[in-house]
DNA sequence: TAACCTACCAAACACTTGTTAGGGAACTGT
DNA sequence: ACAGTTCCCTAACAAGTGTTTGGTAGGTTA
């Protein structure tokens, strides 16, 4: 039996949204409130560890009343996941089409990637932790197709880099991919936003790990005493 | 109401294991058997996601049958945690104790952790998802500990590397310490065992790009067309 | 044959889970 | 004063959860 008619549409699956209501639709800003603190929870919990009733807590009401809002425990994550995608495709969108060379975009979309896990850090940590679970339901293909783009758009540049002389030719690409990519998104799981570094002096010494390694460069004296 | 007599106690907390029973002792192979197809299933499909019955589906029993052997759920994670806290610190201690230098720490480091992905994939896999949750149970506060010994393993190398000159010092040394202990273990989120690289290999490459970098280095010709 | 032990099954238990139904208080516009 | 809308509460539901209890087939030992 499907849900009653008082709920809006999912915004999920990150693409079509239309349903005709005239008789119930709450809020939004009050969605996009209970959203958040869900999202703070299920990212401290976990997602199946996280049970209705500690949402309506956090929010100071009952389990049901979550209810009035969205149709489902399920379609909450879905909505915080696919908004979340949104605004980091449209990021990366713009720095991939700017034209950049291989490095400048690699830069490019480890800085906006860091600048998105400052905003979105519960959202990216609950993709982190159950994205892959969580894609095996065709309600949450898009994770999937997102992941499939992601690894087009870094691939790429790497490929790029390479035949272009900036990146080394001598790794397996593959790896190098894996490795930029886990890098940067494991982050989530410790930043704090609020803290002694920006986003974008995180991304900066990243990057300066990742492109020039963490021993010193020629100029610099290695030296070995004893 | 505490559980009968027929359970042994459980291995947890990697330390004591002092309780006389006569009673009844299910043979120990068995037991590892089924950790190791509990792990398994924890490690696919997550922790709290799993249900004990699941667990006892594949391994073609019913779910009350799992309690011939285990106390709880709780104690099958308990420990396959431990168990493989406890391999892996062997090797790490082997590892710390050999008065090697500050780069050759950091690479047998990285090296000994590759195998223990290879060897215990399943359990670093769960280690990786459930330790933050699981650590706050007091059952659980090897896990912390654990975690402290390696901050301390990780940062002395660095911290020493740094003074001696063989790492960078312009970098923030905590930092670099999450960077290097996270690109290692996400690596058990995609690592097959049996795939075209064996774990010594994959440490090599890690190592090169941690230690040196992706971009060339001096010798190279850093080629800038057009 | 008898006693015993190992390793499982069958069936239920108390509890938690996501979800629903109906109602009501506060506020709005008329 | 009225109806309507928004937002939440109370109370319950069915399904699923981890766990326990008692039983039993098959092997080993005496």
């Amino acid at each position: 039996m499907p849900n009653s008619t008082r709920n809006r549409a999912s915004t999920g699956n990150s693409a079509k949204n239309s349903e005709k209501k005239t008789t119930v639709s709450p809020s939004p800003e009050r969605r996009r409130e209970l959203l958040s603190t869900a999202a703070e929870v299920f990212a401290a919990q976990g997602y199946n560890a996280t049970t209705v009733r500690r949402i309506a807590d956090a929010a100071g009401m009952l389990a049901g009343s979550l209810y009035y809002h969205f149709d489902s425990k399920e379609s909450m994550v879905d909505e915080i996941l696919s908004t979340f995608l949104d605004e980091l495709w449209a990021g990366y969108e713009a720095v991939l089409g700017a034209g950049l060379g291989p490095r400048e975009t690699v830069e490019a979309l480890v800085t906006e990637s860091f600048r998105e896990i400052d905003r979105h850090r519960a959202a990216v940590a609950i993709y982190q932790k159950e994205s892959k679970q969580l894609s095996a339901q065709p309600r949450f293909g898009y994770l999937t197709e997102s992941q499939r783009r992601f690894e087009r758009a870094w691939l790429g540049a790497l490929e790029r880099g390479v035949s272009e002389g900036v990146f080394r030719a001598d790794l397996d690409i593959r790896l190098a991919y894996r490795f930029l990519r886990d890098t940067v998104w494991v982050a989530a799981s410790w930043y704090r936003p609020g803290g002694q570094h920006s986003p974008e002096e995180i991304a900066r010494q990243y990057l300066s790990m990742v492109l020039d390694g963490i021993t010193p460069r020629a100029g610099t004296t290695t030296a070995r005493p004893s």
